[in-house]
Order: C-alpha cells, then sequence, then structure tokens
DNA sequence: ACTTTTGCTAATAAAAAAGTGAGTCATGGC
DNA sequence: GCCATGACTCACTTTTTTATTAGCAAAAGT
C-alpha cells in the first residue's frame, strides 16, 4: 500500500526484532487491521471479494485487497481465477499452513477470552 | 502515550473488530513494537527497567515505560517497588497469565519457524 | 553543595497504517 | 453504443504509532 523508508530507525528496529525471532514478523502479519478476520471469513465460506466484503462489513476495497494479498504471498491462502466467465470470478481458500494458523488463532481466543481482562 | 480519536472511523472499527472477537484486542496489544520482547526479557531474569533497557539494545525509555505500564495493567507482570532504597529499585515479574501467555506465544514461535515462509 | 543513579514523564517530530473517493478493465446483456 | 458487474488499483488525507530529546525527584556518595 505504501513504501518504507529503510534508513529509519522505526524501520530498523523493526528489522532488529524480526531477525531476533521470527514471532514477530508473524505478529507484524497478524496485526495488520482485518487479517485475521478476512482469513477466518474465508473459512466460513466468504470465498469471494464481495461476500467478504459483505460479511466485514466496514472493510474498505483497498484494505480488503491489501489483506487478500498479504495472505496469498505468505501462502496462507491461495487464488483460483475462472478467466473464462464474465466479468471474472475470482475464490479464496485456506491453504494448510492457513488452517493450521486459524487452529492456533483459536487457541489463542480462547486464553483471551478466558485469561485476560479487556474491560477496563 | 498519545491519545486516540473516539470519532474517528479508524478508531470505531477497532472497536468493532474487538467486541466481534477478544482475539483481536490480545493481537493489538501484542503487536506493540517490543511488548513481547520486554515480556521475554523480564522472563529470563531481566527484571529492572535498567536490566531490560540494556538487553533490548534500541528501545528507547519512553518505550520501555510504556509497555511496562501496559504489561502491567494487563496483569501480565507485576510491579514490586523497594522503596527504602535509594534510589528507588523497581522489579518486575511475570504473573501466572503473563507465564501461559509466554508458554502460547512458544507455540506461535515454533509455528512461524517451522511453517511459515517470510523468507520473500 | 554538587553530582550521580534509577525509573521514569512530557513535548514534539517522523514514520507507518488505515480510510476516502474515484477510476480501471474486460466482458456481456439491453 | 451504453451501462452494469466483479475484482480490484491509485492518489491522497487522516489517524495512530514510534522515535528523539530533554527533563524530573529523592536520596546517597564525594
Amino acid at each position: 500500500m505504501a513504501e518504507r523508508k529503510l534508513n529509519s530507525t522505526n524501520y530498523q528496529n523493526q528489522v532488529f526484532l524480526e531477525e531476533k525471532c521470527a514471532l514477530n514478523e508473524l505478529i507484524h502479519l497478524l496485526s495488520k487491521r482485518w487479517l485475521t478476520e478476512v482469513m477466518f471469513s474465508i473459512e466460513e465460506g466468504n470465498v469471494r471479494f464481495s461476500n467478504i466484503k459483505e460479511d466485514l462489513k466496514y472493510i474498505s476495497d483497498n484494505v480488503l485487497a491489501d489483506r487478500l494479498k498479504l495472505l496469498e504471498k505468505y501462502k496462507l491462502i491461495v487464488r483460483t481465477e475462472f478467466a473464462k466467465e464474465s466479468p471474472t470470478r475470482v475464490e479464496y481458500a485456506l491453504t494448510q499452513t492457513g488452517e493450521t494458523l486459524s487452529e492456533w488463532l483459536g487457541v489463542l481466543c480462547n486464553f483471551a477470552e478466558k485469561d485476560m481482562d479487556f474491560s477496563t
């Protein structure tokens, strides 16, 4: 969506952390707003751009497009294009890695609900 | 550190997501830069402000102070002040919840290293 | 009396992320 | 020929997050 300044301390600190531990890369990815919800939405059967958009009612087109690209880039989803149809239909599906991640996020969600107190 | 604009779409979307699922709150917390590393550092025995600062060499004072406050707020760490000493010594320790979270993050870290490919 | 130490805070600037609104492209039906 | 549809893309603005720099308080050492 936008480019990062490679010589900023901000960027260099991020690189430092990501090199220290892959968890930082994963969290950085997961923290992109709507990203996990897009995954879950696909998992629940909203496999087309317009379906997801409808499901996550406040997401905007460009953010959804970006999140789909990220998920595809990191092989958490796969994109299938039906070019013969018109307008071209595109469908998304979770990969095996995506399914596994989704399960771990489920566990984490459970932890968040049971053990954490976000009420304040 | 700074205040959020309560009437912005940005904020309202965040609220929408956090109300939808506590996982979004947890991820939002975990995504604050250095936060998990501060936890891990404390866990490894760097229990004082200056120890952590030394361990995470590029973290700045105000960010560290903020992250410690957040961790304390969400009861992932406890702060103990030794006021009789001078200058006042302060020590941090993980709570039970903190320990549990740390374990789950370990699992996630393992997933990130084994199943994800961040090389591109 | 002055300096040092520890554990911070506050103001501001820089960078990154998210949101807004419009536009594109290749069909295919009217 | 004109409009609609689906899945996006682009330029720009706003909001949020991070980093930079400076400073503070209380007691103890010199």
